[in-house]
DNA sequence: ATACTTGCGTCAAAAAACTGGCGCGCGCTT
DNA sequence: AAGCGCGCGCCAGTTTTTTGACGCAAGTAT
């Protein structure tokens, strides 16, 4: 009731809130409805979920649909800035309070005055850092370093884990004070093989979006959704997007068959359909002489028609490459924001060779505007 | 006798003492007692409970039924300002003492100079902070940093801490000299859970406070309320308050039934209205014979050593190779530790192949004689 | 025992990343 | 206006990493 004043703008949001989020299953309805339900509040909320589910994609629609939505959004990748520079990165610090600080810089909390600020993988913050981070959200107030002012912040915190921070707790990596102050409001975010039903409208949009950008577009074939339904997915939505990606350079404005998926996509449960045309796949090793339907000769293995022998165990998907990935960009563009966006500096900053800064730049798709571009990739952790 | 005197204020608030209070156990009527007790002397009060009971509460408690009640309350949270800067925050400092001193400033001792002076999380204090503290409370001076000026001050202080300080003591983290020194009056703030009798009256006074606010009410029904008095509440209060404010957030002016109840909070020995199955094997079963479980939280992390006592400042460019390294190197660690090292259940993990996996242990040197954690084997074997 | 599965090490080819050099443009000083 | 310092993009050659295939050994079910 009180909510409902007059803010246009989290109005506005709230009411695209369907199509930001998509999907059509029960899991990812849940998750709609409380972020509608916390977004408009102060609340603190804790994201909880695997990697590549899109908790940043979450903590970005919280902060559309609050009152704050005019204000900024700034996300902040805990686990990948180490612990001496997280210090400086989410308080700012003054002129020469340590070599390389030629001069100050606000710190994220700073830049987040009036707005959010989105903690990225909180649990992997040190010990140190947690205690500083706690004092924040006591007190609201911080003091950047090197220098004695004490500076009031007001500022909307939504943190994201895909660790259990609980076991965490228990295990004296996490303060539990700060467990209990974050946990205002916990929202778990699905799997993607909790919500399977939303595969094929996540691959569509993943396709519009590439082919906005103008890089080819494909059409999936029925079956081959049937096979990547069945797919676990370990690493959530961003494989799915990857897949796709792959897909739209390999086969451009192509129809994808179940044939077509790299090997691992396609279910052992399911006959993997020809491509009906004498079109050679890209990768296979399956005889494809014939262009009639064979599938059924060669289709399942015909070893246990029994129950299927697939627990789908999955224990924690940590997915090293991403997760390096992930570490390695925003530990970049955290040096090229201390640097003002000169490569030359950041490149120093970071010991590294210039040009080889270029190239990672390149690679992770980095350049100033980075921040407010929009889901160039739905899922980044 | 001096007490009765005149000291309206304090008399005032000795009246209100059961209203601030919320509660009926016996628990917290002694803590009630304790306190009337306690408050108008002069005595130093050491507060001893869990993190969420409630400590800072009952410390600005002490001090208005004090007769320094008209006088500041200054609380100080040792555990959160790291240990160079902790002495100016107490002590202030004069100008130019240190770089970044710019001017002179007050600590906290002198701010709460007439009044109360609240030390929280005691126990984080550093050693040699702690001296400084002891002489403090012993001489009722202390000196500014950088400033041989000696200052006399009028401060009652009242400590707090969620941990066991004999047992800090024991292990020499805790100066015994000190430790003797605040203690003059223990005062155990009891756990959420050993006073379930006030979970009802907590919950109403936390709607209470939201519904002022304008954030909406609710209503718990007494099912829900039952589930929650069976609940162990690690995080106390404060966790109780997270509750609520989600409750609230979810359910707007409505009745809040058991199944409404998040799943941790009901209990497995209770039915639960409207929901036939619930099963939550991740939660310890909480018969609330063996609350003191806490004893992990004071134990040494058992997998990976991640929080080895780093001290502060470290200040310079950072080297983007090492850093992705050593990242990469304990993140390998980790999983093989998990898979019990086996290579390519790690290499799944990590979502690489087996031999990438293989050539990177051999690039860290990695093997399980590096595991610093041995207690895996033996509890295989 | 025998086939089958699962884990491990090695190796050569392919892919990706890194390096160092070159030339351009820009703003500044001389 | 010319020279200089600095930052940038491009490129080709080298180095490192990743991959997939092969063979071996140990444990298991048949």
């Amino acid at each position: 009731m009180t909510v409902t004043a007059k803010n246009t703008t989290a109005q506005r949001h709230l009411k695209h809130l369907d199509r930001r989020l998509v999907g059509v299953s029960d899991a990812i309805a849940d998750v709609r409805s409380l972020v509608s339900k916390v977004a408009p509040t102060e609340a603190t909320v804790l994201l909880q979920g695997e990697s590549g589910t899109g908790k940043e994609v979450i903590a970005r629609l919280v902060h559309d649909c609050s009152e704050r939505a005019d204000g900024p959004f700034i996300p902040v990748n805990c686990g990948a800035i180490p612990g001496e520079l997280l210090e400086s990165e989410l308080f700012g610090h003054e002129k020469g309070a340590f070599t390389g600080a030629v001069a100050s810089r606000k710190g994220r909390f700073e830049l987040a005055e009036g707005g959010t600020l989105f903690l990225d993988e909180i649990g992997d913050m040190p010990y140190e850092m947690q205690v500083k981070l706690l004092r924040v959200l006591q007190e609201r107030t911080f003091e950047r370093v090197g220098g004695g002012k004490t500076v009031k912040c007001n500022v909307r915190v939504v943190a994201a884990t895909h660790q259990n921070l609980e076991q965490h707790v228990e295990e004296g990596k996490f303060r539990m004070d700060l467990y209990y102050r974050l946990n205002v409001f916990p929202l778990e975010v699905p799997a993607l093989r909790e919500r399977t039903a939303d595969i094929e409208g996540l691959a569509q949009r993943f396709i519009d979006s590439f082919s906005a950008q103008g890089r080819g577009a494909i059409r999936l074939e029925d079956d081959a959704l049937s096979h990547l339904r069945l797919y676990a997915w370990p690493g959530n939505v961003r494989e799915l997007g990857n897949l796709i990606e792959r897909l739209i350079i390999l086969n451009t404005d192509e129809m994808v068959f179940a044939a077509d998926l790299p090997m691992k996509y396609q279910s052992t449960e399911l006959a993997v359909a020809e491509r009906p045309e004498n079109v050679e796949p890209l990768h296979d090793q399956l005889p494809e002489n014939e262009p009639e339907d064979l599938s059924a000769l060669f289709a399942p293995p015909p070893t246990t028609p029994v129950a299927p022998p697939t627990p789908v165990h999955i224990e924690e998907p940590i997915n090293l490459k991403q997760h390096m990935a992930d570490t390695e960009r925003s530990l970049i563009i955290s040096a090229l924001e201390q640097t003002g966006w000169v490569n030359a500096h950041a490149a120093k900053l970071l010991t590294l060779q210039r040009t080889t800064l270029v190239e990672k730049m390149r690679k992770y798709d980095i350049s100033q505007e980075t921040d407010s571009s929009e889901f160039r990739r739905a899922a980044s952790e």
